[in-house]
DNA sequence: TGTACATCAGTGAACGCGCGTTCACTGATGTAC
DNA sequence: TGTACATCAGTGAACGCGCGTTCACTGATGTAC
């Protein structure tokens, strides 16, 4: 059953796309390479003719992971006027579809208290697709108050994981909508050009 | 060899203890039954006289370190002057120390992921001792801009605990202390009564 | 007070199970002649 | 063009291992008489 030589590569990334999704939703140790093959539709004898490892696998499934969340929010914001921009990223992020779709959502909240007790080759791959992020997040800011694009963008994207972690032991009731809320408050009173956000579909939100 | 009425709680106290602080340095999944009652000077075997499972063990641990970190964040505060007292909290919260001791520090960046995956009962156990620090933090704010006690306090503890989440990753390299540093101007620069806190010892800030 | 018995925290072997990884094999298709 | 062989992505059984949990047993000490 020799393939056509794309078809490697068409395989390999079905794989990790799928465990990007499925490690989200289970946390980095929370599923197996037997039912990540198979979510692939894969047995898990051929797992090794793709991965090194499982850890490999995780590397890679988290990176992809990663740049898909900061294109996402590259193009939430691309999609809004100037001063809308940061807005339209934290109320996607900060919103109940978000909090209840981890699978689909960005790799930090659900990934990150993990990763740092990983391997330092598994943390150094985190930290760079985490300092792009920073980078992205630091282009909606401006300088002020003695404080960097850069610095309010890292405080930035700590308080809006954070929240959402919190919000997602808290459940769906109501201390989550309002940690939801603190969280958004609390970014967007900040920033130089917050103004109210226009209203998000739910469809729009459902993948960061 | 029959103990004394105290005996079974001495213990049953020391497991959970010891337990609490291998947790938070292993994650939740992250070191066995065995090992925790090898650290408590115990065999695995007699582990099921003291809890129902191994689930109720990581209740419990998790429990006794929230308590601890909300009392040791209390006596922190009481230490310092009035509008010293957010500041002492997140001086030592944000600090390297803290960073590089999750096995005595704050339970939500350690463990609040994995708990946010675990069973109803697990997280509505995590959830009320959350309540319990979000109160504890709102004695340290006021009303102000809009912006009820128990708002800036939940939005300060996402912040703080998402912050010490991404330091960690980062390790302990530049990034990791700007992550720290950012975290720190966040939460203090928008508090009423933010000034330059103190410099706190290593020593006291050690354990959280 | 002295003695026989009951208690039960703790021990250590054993269980069933799922995991990451290995390996001999398959068979459709590319390649050499 | 036709044929024999090489390739290698994918299969499924098997491996060793560690895990949570169970269980028969131990033995120091409290208790009943």
């Amino acid at each position: 059953m020799r393939y056509s030589k794309e078809h490697k590569l068409e395989t390999h990334a079905r794989i990790v796309k799928k465990a990007s999704v499925r490690l989200r939703e289970k946390g980095a140790h929370g599923i197996g390479v037997a039912d990540l093959m198979k979510d692939a539709g894969l047995t898990h004898g051929g797992f090794y003719a793709h991965f090194d490892s499982r850890e490999a696998l995780v590397i890679e499934a988290f990176g992809y992971a990663m740049d898909r969340s900061t294109d996402r929010w590259r193009q939430l914001a691309g999609e809004a006027a100037p001063q809308d921009r940061l807005a339209a990223i934290v109320e996607a992020y900060l919103s109940p579809q978000h909090r209840d779709n981890p699978g689909h959502g960005c790799a930090v909240p659900a990934l990150g208290a993990e990763i740092a007790r990983e391997s330092p080759k598994t943390r150094k791959a985190f930290a760079a697709k985490l300092d792009q992020m920073i980078a992205m997040m630091a282009e909606q800011f401006t300088a002020e108050a003695g404080k960097s694009a850069r610095q309010q963008a890292m405080a930035a994207l700590a308080t809006m994981m954070g929240t959402l972690v919190l919000a997602r032991v808290a459940g769906s009731g109501e201390l989550s909508e309002e940690l939801l809320s603190a969280g958004r408050e609390a970014v967007l009173t900040r920033a130089p050009a917050a103004k109210k956000p226009a209203a998000r579909t739910a469809k729009s939100v459902a993948r960061i």
